[in-house]
DNA sequence: AAGCGACATGTTCGAATGAA
DNA sequence: TTCATTCGAACATGTCGCTT
C-alpha cells in the first residue's frame, strides 16, 4: 500500500469513529457503553479495512467528545455569532446530577444559510449561590469569547426576578463596548408582535380579516377543497395564521399571496419591503421568552449521566447542539478542521489529566500536613497522660494487644489497664471500643442508669450506678462509659483537657476510631454494627442540652459530681 | 528505543433492588 | 420502612502494543 492509500485509509477510519461519536451523542449513549462495539463492528464487516481498524472505547469516546468535536463546533458557532446581531439568553435551572444550579448561555441569532432565526446553546456554568453579582461575574466570563459588541439584548427570565443583574449588565456593555441594549421589557417579542398588529391594523387593509378568511374558507372542508383543486390544479391552501404573534405570520402571509396572485403581489411587492425584512430579521432574533432555554433544561436531562464532570456535560450538549442544528448526524460536514481537532483530543485530554493531577497532589500535600497536625495534637494529648498510662495506651492502641495480654505484658491486674485506657479516652485520645468487649447496648444501659433517679448524674461513688445495673456489667464497664460522657460533656468539674465540641463531634471522634482499627476483612463485616451503634450512641437533644430527663420530674439541685450539668 | 494512544482494571458514587 | 447489597456509570491509573 501506499503511503497516500495508508493516508487516505487512516482518513477514513478516522470519519467512521467520529460519525460514530455523533451518533452515540445524538443518542445520549453512555461512554461505557462503547466498551465492546469496535469489536462488534470489525466482527460484523470482516470485509470492510475500516471496520477492521475502527476503534472507539469508553475512554476515547469521552476524550473525543470533550477535547475533539465539542471544541470544534464550538468554534464553528463562534464564527456564526461574530458577524451578526445576536441575543444573550440565559436561564437557570438545578442539576439533580451535580448539585449545582446549572446555568445555561444560549446564543439567538440570523443563520443566513438557512434564513432563519436559530437559538444555539453556547454553555453552561456550574454553582452554589446565584446573587445577581454571582450571576453577573459567571456570565460575562462565560461569553468572553463572544463578540460583546454585537449584542442586541439580555433575554430576562421573568419580569422581577433579573433585573438587577439586567441593570449590572446593561452598565457593564455600556462602560465596555459603548453599547445600549435593546430594553424591550421582560418578554420583548409580546410586544413587538403587539405593535406589529397595530401597525397592521393601521393600514386599514383588513389584512387579519383576510387571513381569517381565507383560511376558514378552506378549513374542513373537502368538498371544497376538492372543488379548489379541480378547478385551479393546486393542492397549496392558504396557511393558519395566529392573531397575537404577527411576526410569526409571514408563511401564512406568503401564503396569501401564492394563492391571491396579483392583487397580494401589490401589497407586499419585494423591492418596497427589502428594508423592513432586514428589520424584522433582527426584530426576530429578538428572544420570545424562554423556550429555547428552558428547552434545554429537558435536554441537559437527556445527556446527564451518573457522576458525570460538568465539564462533560457541557461538551455533550455543544456536540447534540451542533447536530440538531445541522439535521441530524449524517448532515454533519466532517472536514479536515475537524477530524484535526479530534487528532488533538488525546494530547489535550493528557494535558487535562496533568494539571488535574497537580491539583491533587496539591490537596494531598495539605491533607497530609492536616493529618500531621492531627497526630502532633493527639501526642500532646498523649504526653499529658502519666508515663504507666501511656505504656498501657500504647500496647493496646498501637500494637493492637487485647486489655488481658496488655495486662499479662505489664504485670498489672486489668482493672488497672481499664483505668489508664480511661483516662486515655478521657482526655480525647482514639480509642477502639469495640475490642474492650463493650457494646452498645451495655453503653446504654449503663449512661440510662446515671442519667436517672435515684443516680441523676452523681458519679462520685461507683458502687451505687453498679448496684442498679444487671451482674454482668463490671466495674471497668463503668468506669469506661463514664469517661466516654465525660469526653462527650465535660468532667463535673470542668477540667476537660481540650476544648469541648458538641456531641456530635464526639460521637464522630468515636468512630474515626473503630474504623480506622478494624481493617480490611473485618471492617466490611463489623460496618452494620458499627452503624447501628453510632445510631444508639445518638443523644437525645435535651441531653446534649444538659437539661434533666423530662420524666424526672422538677428540677433538682445537682450534686456537685453531677455529669450531666454544666 | 521512545513516545503515543487505546484499553483493561480499579475506584468511587448514586440509584435500583431486595431482604428483613 | 429501613438497611445492605448489587449494579451501572464516570473517572483515574497503569500497562501494553503500535508507530515513527
Amino acid at each position: 500500500m501506499s503511503i497516500a492509500e495508508q493516508a487516505q485509509k487512516a482518513n477514513d477510519v478516522s470519519k467512521a469513529e467520529i460519525l460514530w461519536a455523533l451518533q452515540a451523542m445524538n443518542t445520549h449513549q453512555s461512554n461505557s457503553s462503547q466498551s465492546a462495539i469496535s469489536t462488534v463492528f470489525a466482527a460484523m464487516f470482516p470485509d470492510s479495512a475500516i471496520a477492521q481498524k475502527f476503534s472507539v472505547g469508553e475512554t476515547k469516546m469521552r476524550y473525543l467528545v470533550k477535547h475533539g468535536l465539542a471544541p470544534y463546533f464550538k468554534d464553528l458557532l463562534l464564527g456564526y455569532v461574530k458577524n451578526v446581531p445576536w441575543v444573550l439568553m440565559f436561564d437557570e435551572s438545578l442539576n439533580k446530577a451535580t448539585q449545582q444550579k446549572q446555568l445555561d448561555v444560549m446564543v439567538r441569532f440570523w443563520d443566513p444559510k438557512k434564513n432563519l432565526v436559530v437559538s444555539r446553546y453556547w454553555t453552561s456554568v456550574f454553582m452554589g449561590h446565584a446573587t445577581a453579582a454571582d450571576l453577573m461575574s459567571a456570565i460575562t466570563s462565560s461569553v468572553k469569547q463572544l463578540p460583546l459588541c454585537a449584542v442586541l439584548q439580555l433575554s430576562m427570565d421573568g419580569p422581577y426576578v433579573n433585573w438587577s443583574l439586567y441593570e449590572n449588565f446593561e452598565l457593564h456593555m455600556k462602560d465596555n463596548h459603548n453599547i445600549k441594549l435593546l430594553n424591550t421589557g421582560s418578554c420583548g417579542l409580546h410586544q413587538l408582535h403587539g405593535a406589529f398588529m397595530l401597525a397592521v391594523k393601521a393600514t386599514d387593509w383588513r389584512v387579519a380579516d383576510l387571513l381569517q378568511a381565507l383560511y376558514t374558507l378552506m378549513k374542513n372542508t373537502p368538498a371544497r377543497r376538492e372543488d379548489y383543486t379541480d378547478v385551479t390544479g393546486s393542492k397549496v391552501f392558504p396557511q393558519k395564521y395566529c392573531k397575537h404573534r404577527w411576526l410569526d405570520n409571514g408563511p401564512a402571509l406568503q401564503r396569501a399571496i401564492d394563492v391571491m396572485g396579483d392583487m397580494a403581489l401589490y401589497f407586499f411587492d419585494k423591492l418596497q419591503y427589502a428594508k423592513l425584512f432586514d428589520l424584522i430579521k433582527q426584530v426576530l432574533t429578538l428572544s420570545h421568552g424562554q423556550a429555547a432555554v428552558e428547552r434545554g433544561f429537558s435536554v441537559n436531562k437527556e445527556c446527564l449521566q451518573d457522576n458525570m464532570d460538568p465539564t462533560s456535560v457541557t461538551a455533550r450538549r455543544v456536540v447534540l447542539d451542533h447536530i440538531r442544528s445541522v439535521g441530524g448526524v449524517l448532515r454533519v460536514d466532517i472536514d479536515s478542521g475537524m477530524k484535526a481537532s479530534c487528532r488533538m483530543a488525546y494530547s489535550r485530554y493528557k494535558l487535562e489529566l496533568e494539571s488535574k493531577k497537580g491539583e491533587s497532589e496539591e490537596s494531598k500535600k495539605r491533607k497530609l500536613e492536616e493529618e500531621k497536625e492531627l497526630d502532633n495534637q493527639q501526642k500532646s494529648l498523649f504526653m499529658k497522660m502519666s508515663e504507666t498510662a501511656r505504656m498501657s495506651y500504647s500496647l493496646y492502641e498501637e500494637e493492637n494487644k487485647a486489655v488481658e495480654s496488655v495486662a499479662s505484658i505489664r504485670g498489672l491486674k486489668t482493672s488497672t489497664i481499664f483505668n489508664h485506657l480511661s483516662e486515655a479516652i478521657k482526655i480525647g485520645l482514639p480509642l477502639d471500643i469495640d475490642r474492650l468487649g463493650i457494646s452498645a447496648r451495655i453503653i446504654d444501659l449503663i449512661t440510662n442508669v446515671i442519667r436517672q433517679p435515684p443516680i441523676n448524674s452523681d458519679i462520685s461513688r461507683l458502687t451505687p450506678i453498679k448496684d442498679q445495673l444487671p451482674d454482668h456489667v463490671q466495674f471497668h464497664h463503668i468506669k469506661v462509659v463514664i469517661a466516654i460522657l465525660q469526653r462527650r460533656y465535660g468532667s463535673p468539674e470542668g477540667a476537660s483537657v481540650i476544648p469541648l465540641g458538641s456531641a456530635d463531634k464526639s460521637a464522630s471522634v468515636t468512630m474515626a476510631t473503630t474504623s480506622r482499627s478494624s481493617n480490611n476483612k473485618s471492617q466490611k463485616s463489623s460496618q452494620g454494627s458499627q452503624r447501628e451503634a453510632s445510631a444508639k450512641r445518638k443523644l437525645p437533644a435535651w441531653m446534649v442540652n444538659s437539661q434533666s430527663s423530662p420524666s424526672s420530674g422538677p428540677k433538682k439541685v445537682k450534686k456537685k459530681g453531677s455529669l450531666f450539668s454544666k
